[in-house]
DNA sequence: CCACGATGCAAGTATCTACTTACTTACAGC
DNA sequence: GCTGTAAGTAAGTAGATACTTGCATCGTGG
């Protein structure tokens, strides 16, 4: 690797470890392996080097989706939280920092809203197909429903080490959370969307109020 | 006010806004309206100070409790629910900065993880009353929901600022994830316990089931 | 072989930081 | 009026920090 990448990449370790205060030009360079002169040499300041090795530490991870059009929500559902629990959970050092500093350099951050807020809406757009298509009730409140599972999957990411005598087992979460958001909303276990199109929705409107 | 006293005030609040090293002496002693030198005599020591002061910013705030045995759930997780984001709002600065720091310092703030653990403690405490009394599903899991709910009060509390369009409506807020949490979990709209052990409560039972 | 670009190395600057020392001031109780 | 206590003031120490400068080294391509 070259040592622009190697700096980068030092940057955004030392960085969720320590903070920016804590992230020290001299702690950089030796976890990078280089020299602190070769530091200032390719990015001028550490907090030029900082934005672009926090900006680009997203870059490069595959994104996780929902499916366009619900099929089997109970484990579509189940598979993206669990997939992005696990996402969370592996950056949860450098997640911590940046919510800590942003108040502080909030230029610094601002690319680091932009994934959890892409997968809220994701979920709430997710949620209003499954409430168009009547697989759900028709009157739940998309906003509160996907705050509450996005809720449930980054209290897990950022907590559970810490306390984890509060969480289900980890390997059970995902399923339990995502069961639990679907019944909230009126979805019946089991159910699978047969709606294929814009004709014919043929799901009993069971209990719709 | 007592010369130390203001120090822990200041302490604590310059340290929700720099976390603990950009919390200098100077700084502190500044906001303090005090001698520098005047901090060393009280506390010795910056981090003696800083952890003095944050374990005493929560004390005195008064509890946020549920009720020891469920009459109208709906009311009163609400209440609770939006007693609870209040508070976590109006301290998200201070949580933030601990949460950054707990890796890095995690005696200084061992204190800071109680109150959660609590609150999360409290619920689930809350939510197997529930069960056992025959308003909601036999066979939900506690913990999640716990989790659940937990999970959207502290996204609420500290993103909803941040990312305001993610979010129902702050006055909604509170009613409608407790409302989510309930259903997910099989109680009915508008139960209330009639179980109320040997002394007779006398709410009317709406429509339980 | 040589020139050049990338890197290391040594040293230095100005500022900040936690913390100390020695001394002064102001006030409260006796 | 004397004493003790809480606080301020001035100065200093030793180390860290961001960043700069000047020069030496090394490998590669021409």
């Amino acid at each position: 690797m070259d040592t622009r990448t190697e700096l980068l990449n030092a940057a955004a370790a030392v960085f969720s470890q320590h903070g920016f205060r804590g992230s020290t030009t001299r702690r950089i360079a030796e976890a990078a392996g280089v020299n602190e002169v070769t530091l200032f040499r390719y990015f001028g300041s550490k907090e030029a080097l900082l934005q672009e090795a926090i900006a680009s530490s997203a870059e490069g991870l595959s994104a996780i989706v929902l499916p366009l059009a619900p099929v089997d929500p109970e484990h579509e559902l189940a598979e993206w939280v669990s997939a992005l629990i696990e996402r969370l959970h592996s950056r949860r050092s450098i997640i911590r920092k940046c919510m800590s500093e942003i108040e502080e350099r909030p230029e610094m951050i601002s690319t680091a809203v932009s994934t959890p807020t892409r997968a809220s809406a994701d979920l709430a757009t997710y949620l209003r197909k499954l409430k168009s298509n009547g697989l759900a009730d028709a009157d739940f409140d998309v906003a509160a429903a996907a705050t509450m599972l996005m809720g449930a999957v980054f209290h897990d990411a950022m907590g559970r080490e810490m306390m984890p005598q509060l969480y289900p087992a980890a390997s059970r979460a995902p399923r339990l959370y995502s069961r639990l958001l679907l019944t909230a909303i009126g979805f019946k276990a089991g159910a699978k969307n047969t709606d294929s199109g814009p004709t014919s929705k043929k799901h009993k409107p069971t209990i719709s109020s």
